[in-house]
DNA sequence: CTGGATCCTTAAGGATACTG
DNA sequence: CAGTATCCTTAAGGATCCAG
């Protein structure tokens, strides 16, 4: 935990006060890079499928919001229909691994109940 | 991905609507986990000395919540004045585990700004 | 010291309609 | 198809006061 927080000794630290925490805390943020991880590259449309509790306006600016953390990317095409495809930076793609041990341990806990 | 994310020809599976990834997301409850971890056995006022932003009943509801999803336990001793000691369970510290690689990372990441 | 109770504010998110 | 814009509801969180 040494990176995490600060010694006994030390006065407090907030090291976790980031921008990214806020977003990963927000509805759907974890499933969105777990999603697109899993499907890059995703249309919105499978996005909506996927998460389908979201609203559309949520799934937007919560992918707007990755967007701007680096984590991942929009592609927009200009064909009629539009085709719009998402992917992960390479950022987006450390985190999902990073992310996957401690999302495996949740699923697995709440699958012994 | 496999345990997090259903394959690409299956229908969307919802693997991530958990009570716990719930709670995880509101404000300061990966703070608490990582500062009880660091800490324990730790008291109300010196996480509070942690987190100066958050408001006493946040930090209330927010340490009921972490007790009641089975991640720290609550200690008290019956003195006067009270003594309240907090304190990770197994299943806490195996999360406060998971979860370094990846707070690491973000305060890496954050740090080359 | 450790909160519980109360009241209040804000912002996150949902529903819906509309557009390039 | 892939959103944006708008309006609205709800719930999370803050401030404050009080109690064991």
């Amino acid at each position: 935990m040494s990176q995490i927080c600060c010694d006994a000794d030390e006065p407090p630290c907030h090291c976790l006060a980031t921008d990214l925490i806020d977003v990963l805390g927000r509805k759907y943020a974890l499933d969105l890079v777990c999603v697109v991880a899993h499907h890059e590259p995703v249309r919105f449309g499978l996005l909506e499928e996927h998460l389908p509790d979201a609203s559309t306006s949520t799934l937007s600016t919560r992918l707007d919001e990755l967007e701007t953390e680096g984590l991942l990317t929009r592609e927009r095409y200009d064909e009629i229909p539009p085709r719009v495809e998402y992917e992960l930076t390479d950022d987006g793609r450390e985190l999902g691994e990073r992310l996957r041990p401690v999302l495996d341990w949740i699923a697995e806990r709440e699958s012994n109940r």
